[in-house]
DNA sequence: TTATAACATTAGAATATTCAAATATATAAT
DNA sequence: ATTATATATTTGAATATTCTAATGTTATAA
């Protein structure tokens, strides 16, 4: 595998590495929505949504459609859902094991039982 | 879904979006490594993959045992790697579309048939 | 107990990202 | 032509990340 491949495979989870592109992009789940849109569902302001926008479409994860005066954006590859049930799936792995974790030491700290 | 956990996934993917921490990753797809094999096999630093480790450490994506003077690390959860293959397919879609792209441009340039 | 090997941490300059506010562009309606 | 609406881009200060080199720490061996 040439070297340069893992700087655009960090490259991609950079795009993903934010909060707002994360929630762009669980919106999108649904389908095509316009920036006004999107907008308005997270309640952020027009100029953050379309900065964040414009990451996720230059790294190739979000397509877009002119229609009018407005502009619907959409997920390039639908498999980017699946990706991102899988680090839900992890990340619910781990909170378990977090909560495992407290318990036990929660445990540790109960007097003995007589 | 409360508004932290797009918080928690930003931080998840930020600590994959570096082109060593993924080189890492991908070295330990075969089973737990100590830091100097890690290290060899990257033909990097001491210092470099130490802090690497680190960050994908501390986001709780590897987990370290100690033997002797050597830590080994390993995944904490195998899932990452099929989110590594999610993602390297996403990658691979792009690249055909980009090179069917590049056909069509190429073929435009092209003259015409007689 | 000293030396060495394996690893971690710190420090600080260089670089990249974020954020908010302002400005720019394009289309549609009047 | 002018205005309103939808979206994009620019700018610069604030913040975060990266990188390299140096220093710490711990366990083992001599």
């Amino acid at each position: 595998m040439p070297y340069t491949l893992q700087n655009f495979k960090a490259e991609f989870f950079k795009a993903l590495a934010h909060p707002v592109r994360i929630r762009i992009l669980e919106v999108l789940r649904e389908g095509e929505k316009s920036v006004t849109e999107i907008q308005s569902l997270l309640e952020l302001d027009q100029s953050s949504v379309s900065q964040q926008l414009s990451v996720l479409r230059g790294k190739n994860i979000l397509q877009t459609r002119k229609s009018g005066t407005s502009i619907f954006y959409s997920a390039r590859d639908p498999m980017i859902f699946d990706l991102l049930d899988i680090a839900r799936t992890i990340f619910n792995n781990q909170l378990i094991g977090t909560q495992e974790l407290l318990s036990q030491l929660d445990n540790e700290k109960l007097p003995p039982a007589d």
